[in-house]
DNA sequence: TTGAAAGCGCTAACAT
DNA sequence: ATGTTAGCGCTTTCAA
C-alpha cells in the first residue's frame, strides 16, 4: 500500500480534508498502481446517501420522455451522479413501487415526470428526506420543487399561427381534463380562440394517446367542418393525422394539424404537422438542477420553475381551404 | 418490530431459507406497516455484489432503444434487479466512461446495445468478472454472450413482400457496411433479390439516421426509377419517406417503402410504411436472461441467442405502378 | 496532518 | 426454524 491509513485514502479520494501534497501523491499513485476503484456500495452505506438519483417516467417508449431523460442524465453526470430510470406504465401502483426502490437505493432525490402518483407517495418522499421535483404537480415545499410549462403561451402561439393562415373553424383535442396540464391547455385554447374571434370552435377531450387522438378527431370532424385542428399533445396529433387520412382528407390541403408539445415527433410526422415545442431536454436539465440545488443545500426550500414553449413552424401548415 | 431477529427478516426478504409461514407473515406485515425498504447499499456491501445491471445504449432518443430498455427492465425487476441506462451517443469514448461507471457500481453484468465500443473495453469487462451481453458483436466466451438477429430472414420477407406486389425495380438503403449487422442485411438483400430474379436493383449505403435515409433515397431515386425501397432500418425508412414526399412521390401509389426492423414507428409512420419487425422488447428480455444466466451460474460460459424477425404487413404497400 | 476505531444496514456462517 | 454475530469497505468523529 501507500503506507497510510484507510482514512487518509478516503480524505484524498473525496478531498475532504487538508492532506500534505506528498502524502496525497503517494496515495494517488498507489491508487493508480492497484487500479483501485472505490466501492460505491460501501461509500453509500457509510455516507448514508447514494449517488444515484431516481427518474420516474410514465413510459420510456413515449417519445416525450427520452428527451427529458437525456437532459437529466447529462446534467447528472456532470455532477458525478447516476440516474436510474423507472417506468410506471401510467400506473400509480407502479409509481409507488418505483418510489420504494428509490428509497431502497438511498437516492437523495427523485424526479417524478408522471402524473400517476398518489398523494400518500408524494408526502412519503419528504418524510424520508428525499428531494423531489415534479412536472406540473403544482406544489412547492421543503424538499419539493415543481416544474411547470407555459402552456398558455404555447396555445396562444398555436392559435395565432392558424389564425394567420386564415383558419376560422378550429378544433381542439384535449387530454384528460382532470390533469392540471390538460385543463390549462384546454382553457387556454378557449380563451385564445375567443380573443382571436374565431368563427367556430369545438373542443373534444381525450386521453393523450394516439388512439385517443384518432377517436377525438373522428368525433370532431363529424358534423364540424374544421379546417385546422390543434391537438394538446403530439401523440394525439398523430392519431388525428391518421383519422384525417382515413377520411381521405389531405394534410394540409384540407386540414391543418398543429400538435402541441413535442419536438421529437417533428422529424417523424413531418411533413404533416406543425408543432408547438416544449424544450424537453431542458426539462430534464432543469429537473436535475432543482434536485441538485435542494440536495446540496438542505436549507433550500424547493422552487418553482417555468418552461417556455416554442412554436416550430413548418411549411406544411396550409391556408384555410375555400 | 415483529419480534424477530434481523437475520430472519433477511431470510424472509430474500426467501433464502425455510421460514415458518406464521413468522414470515409477521415479518411481512411489519414491513408493510413500517414502510420498510431494504437498504440496497448495505445489501450490496454484505453480499459482495450489487443488484444493478448496466444497460448501455447508443441513444435513448432513437426509438430502437426504449423498447429494448423496457423489456430489459421488466425482466430485471422480476428478479429484483435494477437497470441503469447509459447513453453513449454513438461515441466509443463515452462507452468507455459508461463501462467505468458500471465497474464502480459493482454491477454484476452489463448489456451493451451499441456497436461503438473498443476491443480494449470489451476485454476489460470479463477481466473484472463482469458479465456482458452484446448485440451483434459476434463473440461468445466466458462471461460474454451475444444476441444476433435473423436479418437474413427479415430481408427475405421484405423482398418476398415487394415481389408479391409485382415490384421489379427495388432499391435498398443500407447502413454503414463496416457494421456486421448492416453488412449482413445488405448481403441478404443482394442474395434475395437475385434469387427472386428482380429486374433491377440498386443498393446505397448510408448511416442509419433519418438524414441518412433522406440522402440515400434521394441518391437512389436520381436516375433509378425504383417502385419500392427497402430501408435497412426504420429511421432511414422515415428519411426515405420524407425524400419521397419532397419529390412529390405519393406513397404507396408511386413508391412503396418497407422499413426494416422497427415496430415502434409503425404507429407513427403509418400509413406510409410496411415494416419488418425485430421484437425489440424481446431483445431486452433476452439480454437480461443472458446476463442472469451467467451471473447466477458462474460456470456458465456465455451463449449465443438469435432473434427472429417478423414482417408487419400494412395495407399501404402498393402494387408496382404501370 | 494523520491514525484509530466506531459504525452504516445488511448477509451468511454458525449456534441454538 | 430462528437467533447471534462477524464482517463487507467505506466515512467520519475523536484523539494523537
Amino acid at each position: 500500500m501507500a503506507g497510510v491509513s484507510v482514512a487518509t485514502v478516503s480524505y484524498v479520494v473525496n478531498d475532504a480534508r487538508n492532506v500534505r501534497p506528498e502524502t496525497r501523491h503517494r496515495v494517488l499513485t498507489a491508487i493508480q498502481r492497484l487500479g483501485y476503484a472505490p466501492n460505491a456500495a460501501a461509500r453509500n452505506l457509510a455516507a448514508g446517501r447514494s449517488f444515484i438519483l431516481g427518474l420516474i417516467v410514465s413510459d420510456i417508449r413515449n417519445p416525450f420522455f427520452p428527451e427529458i431523460i437525456t437532459g437529466f442524465q447529462e446534467a447528472a453526470n456532470v455532477c458525478s451522479m447516476e440516474a436510474i430510470i423507472l417506468n410506471t406504465n401510467y400506473d400509480a401502483a407502479r409509481t409507488r413501487e418505483a418510489v420504494n426502490r428509490i428509497l431502497g437505493l438511498q437516492a437523495p432525490g427523485v424526479a417524478v415526470m408522471t402524473s400517476q402518483i398518489d398523494a400518500s407517495v408524494i408526502s412519503l418522499l419528504p418524510r424520508k428526506r428525499v428531494c423531489a421535483v415534479y412536472l406540473d404537480l403544482g406544489r412547492v415545499d421543503k424538499y419539493i420543487s415543481n416544474i411547470t410549462a407555459d402552456y398558455e403561451g404555447g396555445i396562444q402561439a398555436a392559435v395565432d399561427h392558424v389564425t394567420q393562415f386564415g383558419h376560422q373553424r378550429v378544433g381542439f383535442i384535449g387530454g384528460n381534463p382532470a390533469l392540471t396540464s390538460a385543463w390549462r391547455r384546454r382553457q387556454a385554447f378557449l380563451t385564445c380562440a375567443e380573443k382571436a374571434g374565431l368563427k367556430e370552435i369545438r373542443a373534444v377531450d381525450s386521453n393523450f394517446t394516439v388512439e385517443g387522438g384518432y377517436y377525438a378527431c373522428s368525433k370532431l370532424l363529424s358534423g364540424f367542418d374544421a379546417t385546422a385542428i390543434i391537438a394538446a399533445n403530439d401523440l394525439m396529433a398523430i392519431g388525428a393525422m391518421h383519422a384525417a387520412y382515413d377520411r381521405n382528407l389531405r394534410i394540409p390541403a384540407d386540414l391543418s394539424i398543429v400538435g402541441f408539445d413535442d419536438i421529437t415527433f417533428a422529424q417523424f410526422a413531418q411533413p404533416a404537422l406543425t408543432t408547438v415545442a416544449l424544450p424537453r431536454n431542458e426539462i430534464g436539465r432543469v429537473a436535475f438542477q432543482a434536485l441538485w440545488t435542494t440536495i446540496t443545500d438542505p436549507s433550500h426550500a424547493g422552487s418553482e420553475y417555468c418552461m417556455e414553449t416554442r412554436l416550430t413552424i413548418r411549411q406544411s401548415t396550409g391556408p384555410a381551404p375555400r
